[in-house]
DNA sequence: TCCATATATACGGAAATCCATATATGAAAC
DNA sequence: GTTTCATATATGGATTTCCGTATATATGGA
């Protein structure tokens, strides 16, 4: 994990963004960042790829769906960096929370055995 | 300063090099830079031209030398996201710092009238 | 004025990056 | 099995980045 490796991973508005909301959310799947940053899904999912080989994220698949979150093994000064970068630059991301906030995408908390609608799913922009 | 255009200027050896320089000495040459990180010329004249549209440092022309130095502009976030990087990577300019150290160039410090020899400057791979 | 030094920039070309579009994969639901 | 949805990847092209080399500019000294 080279730091101009990592910071080339910052360095796009799409990849930062994203990075920023799993940071203030802990974990977001695909279709949760489609919405919140209103782009293609190829597209989210190119810029996400990338960040896990660049070690930044780790994935899981758990039904349908693939979380990201932060990859715990990241060095401690670039953790450092991420918290300093995402409260440094609140104003980067208001519009995608408020659009994760209000569409509830993937069911992203335990689900709810009983609520049979729960696994309603999210349509993107397919 | 857009935190994606910052970070780009770091993703970069050549320049996350000469910005971890500057920081810790201060104030540096162009001659200087060339030296410790033994590079051409040109290539480092770019970059720290690059650095400088970046918002990152400023410049500062004495006789026939160009100084660079840290802006003091730069966002807080940005300035503690500069400390913590270069501290937590020290390995990445040690050897920079030897050849710093070992070569003076430039006279950095105010010039030492008493020393006739003190205006020899430094000859770079010209 | 003429020359040497310090620095910046211009000019190719090679490589990397980014994107839209289309398609592949794989799991769920029917 | 077929369809649908979530996600990943391939393809091709436009743009950007990076570099080596050559040259321009400016300053200082002889």
């Amino acid at each position: 994990m080279k730091p101009t490796e990592l910071f080339k991973a910052l360095a796009d508005d799409t990849r930062l963004k994203a990075v920023s909301l799993i940071l203030i959310n802990g974990e977001l799947c695909v279709c949760d960042l489609v919405t919140a940053l209103n782009l293609s899904q190829p597209k989210i999912s190119r810029h996400l790829a990338q960040l896990k080989a660049s070690g930044i994220l780790l994935d899981r698949k758990q039904k349908q769906w693939v979380y990201y979150r932060l990859n715990p093994a990241i060095p401690a000064w670039f953790d450092q960096v991420l918290k300093l970068t995402v409260a440094g630059n609140e104003a980067l991301i208001t519009e995608a929370r408020q659009r994760l906030s209000s569409q509830n995408c993937c069911d992203e908390l335990p689900v709810d055995i009983s609520n049979p609608d729960s696994s309603s799913g999210c349509r993107t922009t397919l």
